[in-house]
DNA sequence: TATAGTGGTGTTAGCGCTAACATAAACAAG
DNA sequence: CTTGTTTATGTTAGCGCTAACACCACTATA
């Protein structure tokens, strides 16, 4: 920078306008400074404007996996929008490991991320202090709260797994299955799921909860053996994730299984694929991309010193009845 | 961190080590700093620790999109294999937009990346020459060349393309089909395949570009009309990944159009999906989640100061024969 | 003509760490 | 008891930038 400086004879301090707030400096001076620039090919060192400035202009995300189209959805949503205003994302995945998130959260906030993004809204009290002490902006996601660390962009899993109970009931069906991974977004959903069944009289629930937290069509298909081992008479099933109701209606095709006409499935998150598949899959739709940018602009405005009127953003979800359920 | 040091009663260098080289400090002050550390709840600040040592810790991965699975597993691979050896992940996406990736290189040479990831081999001059210029290990993946930037780790998409091709006559089809991005990866196995194909006389191959890149099941079913279209007598179509074959795999059961006998298909980079359709997808295996880990472990071995035995890491592929062609 | 404002640029003093060297203490070997 | 060697710690001098303020020339206003 001092080099470019020189030859462009100016102070180092211009030159790191020309470079941070070109609108600053003289058109006739920024010219001077972009040529010698790029004749010295200079490239400026952002961790040390980043240390100087106390902005890193780097954004944490931390996701339980990144090889599950869902998430991958939301993180593009966010790199995209992030990228779009200068900000780089860095990223984090706990594999569902729920101490790793702490070790991830501590790691990013050494590197002083100037933001950072949860999956989910359960957290060790440690992560929720450490977040909450270092003062910055913080979104959680995927799921709803009205006591977030800082700000929570997503929709009900409880209230989505009722819609989905109250669908079940109104299509008649009274002996119902659940499998899920075992981890909280999925648990919320049974427990919505569960309430909006057992409100009717005479209905059966039967759930498998998967481990580790899965959602592969193999283990779709092994949840599907479990739960008609449970029920026999199972009329239908609520997969946690459209993976694992792939994976089981993959399974019944196999085995000559009638979906729905033996067996109902529906699943959650709406995969591209779920609209594909013959007999096209039920499933809970939710904005998977959406959270991701909505989660960006929150961070964003606060970032840029507006203030973000809502905290709390429900981004919603909305049953998509097709064959299968 | 000087808190922290008076508290201690060390130097700020004493604190230092017991952070970074703990094993170089007695273990008497060890523990007291520890303890200093823990009850002023210090976290040191990496950026600083960054400018100093000239070491971000932080590594650079360019991918054309995140939410394909078949690159999610390399980035799972590389993170992994990364932050088990205390460096950090930072992402971008291109879109399979190629100067999208110029520009990320110089953000991310900007920050100090310790060492970069690319997705392919086809980079600009310029690209190509900011990275040798600076000087930090480059690994290239998903593909094979005998003149990296620095380093790579794949496999040859041309010989996969021409593996499939020879699959194809070994089966008897002669009217056959490609269908795929327009990018180079797609481009290198659709030369493969023709290659293959063309060796034999008689045959005929029909082939149609995607744009933008897809890998959608959507695309899939429009890439099996168009082909169709154009060859009405197709016999067989390489789809050049699995999400386009399992798209138009989903039409022809829509159709009523018969895999393989009626038209048989295959795919590329065999998905968890493709093992588990009816009638199960012939695919190429590639190492999706190795090709990460490899190129972390090269990277890891580059800046650890081991001598990389291997430049050219082939992990190779393999045809998966199933039922569908 | 004095006064205040405005845009453009420079000076100074760090940001929070660590490399490199310096020093001190402890011990072993001759 | 010297000398060399090892281990533990400290001192100094930055790493490459930018915030905050200072300064100057110039314009606008009364």
């Amino acid at each position: 920078m001092e080099d470019v400086a020189k030859l462009a004879r100016v102070s180092m301090i211009t030159v790191s306008r020309v470079i941070n707030s070109p609108d600053k400096v003289s058109e006739k001076t920024r010219k001077a400074v972009e040529k010698a620039i790029q004749k010295l090919g200079y490239v400026p060192n952002l961790m040390a404007g980043s240390l100087a400035s106390r902005k890193s202009k780097i954004i944490g995300a931390i996701v339980p996996t990144i090889d599950n189209s869902i998430f991958a959805e939301t993180i593009r949503g966010l790199s995209n929008t992030l990228t779009a205003n200068g900000y780089e994302l860095l990223l984090g995945q706990t594999g569902y490991v729920e101490d790793a998130e702490d070790r991830i959260v501590s790691t990013f906030l050494g590197r002083r991320v100037d933001a950072m993004v949860l999956t989910g809204i359960h957290h060790t009290p440690q992560t929720r202090a450490r977040l909450k002490e270092s003062g910055i902006p913080v979104v959680e996601t995927w799921d709803l709260t009205d006591q977030p660390i800082d700000m929570v962009a997503g929709f009900s899993n409880l209230e989505a797994g009722a819609a989905m109970g109250r669908y079940f009931i109104s299509k008649g069906y009274r002996r119902v299955g659940f499998a899920g991974g075992d981890e909280s977004r999925a648990n919320a959903r049974l427990a919505g799921f569960k309430t909006a069944v057992k409100a009717i009289s005479g209905t059966r629930l039967s759930h498998v909860l998967l481990k580790p937290a899965g959602s592969s069509f193999i283990a779709g298909r092994e949840a599907l053996a479990q739960l008609i081992k449970k029920d026999p008479q199972l009329e239908a099933i609520f997969f946690s994730n459209d993976a694992l109701a792939v994976g089981a209606m993959m399974e019944c095709q196999r085995k000559g299984i009638r979906v729905p006409q033996d067996i109902a499935i529906a699943g959650f998150a709406d995969l591209d694929i779920s609209k594909e598949i013959l007999p096209a899959l039920t499933s809970v739709q939710v904005q998977s991309r959406k959270i991701g940018e909505a989660a960006a602009e929150m961070l964003l405005d606060r970032l840029t010193g507006k203030s973000v009127s809502q905290l709390i953003q429900n981004l919603g979800f909305s049953i998509v009845a097709r064959e299968s359920a």
